[in-house]
DNA sequence: TAAGATTGAGCCCTCAATCTTT
DNA sequence: AAAGATTGAGGGCTCAATCTTA
């Protein structure tokens, strides 16, 4: 209905994507939820909880983090009540974006990926709040 | 937290398709919701219905093409009632697309993008159910 | 009776209002 | 009082059970 404004090539790439953008995360979390009983989201708090320098964060700082609202992180943080967790899950999430992604691609294609998304971030997130801290776009050596 | 396991190139650029995972759909549901009050997931049943022989399609077939549970798209076919609208929120849509992913590339980058994505699609969704009907991932010349 | 479709309970997220703390 | 954080109502999605139709 839409397609008189994107080229036959744009239009293929763009629903690919949206295809993507719908099914990863389902991917993702029936992984974690089957072997971990943890959401993809939750286990991403985990994780970046775990590597802050006193397994502290303000829960300002962990939902720009992860784009999330401060509700729903603070209803994540009810929920799980122990923090803990996460660590055994790690080897199973990786296996899994491994064989989803990293392992299906050829490395010119994991750098294109990466360039691609670093591209897109740049207007999705212009502030760089969510993505910055994990993977800056640029190249700056940043100190922490 | 589970960075041993992926080179450092590996995991920026997980970390980024992530990203976009996470911000995208918020973006389209958000120009969506704004100009047109649908979500991202409405339009696009829409829009699929709009190419439909007579407009009309099962709800089994609707929901394996969006990638819908059956309960998802009878709860929203509910909230809908009438259908029609669509059309008029096309054009908006489409510059919300180019303006966030497709201008935002070079030809280049499209190209690698939609290739990428059609080999991750080959893991996500095998059947190719959901993607397969918009897109082919391969390059036969089907005959519908 | 098997495929197609809807319903309702439960869960999670969003938004606005409300504490709480510095 | 302003920043940090929680609460509760409302709405969408999932899952299981149910209804409907060929």
């Amino acid at each position: 209905v839409d397609t008189k404004w994107l080229t036959d090539d744009e239009l293929r790439a763009w629903m690919r994507l949206v295809a993507v953008v719908e099914l990863l995360p389902g991917a993702l979390d029936a992984q974690l939820r089957r072997d971990a009983e943890l959401s993809h989201y939750e286990y991403y708090v985990l994780a970046i909880l775990s590597e802050a320098p006193h397994r502290t964060l303000r829960m300002t700082a962990i939902a720009s983090r992860t784009n999330a609202t401060l509700p729903r992180l603070s209803h994540v943080a009810r929920r799980l009540e122990d923090w803990t967790l996460c660590q055994p899950a790690a080897p199973g999430h990786v296996a899994n974006v491994r064989e989803h992604v990293i392992d299906a691609l050829t490395p010119e294609q994991v750098e294109q990926l990466s360039a691609i998304a670093a591209t897109l971030l740049r207007r999705l997130d212009p502030e760089g709040t969510f993505a910055l801290h994990a993977a800056t776009a640029g190249q700056e050596p940043t100190g922490s």
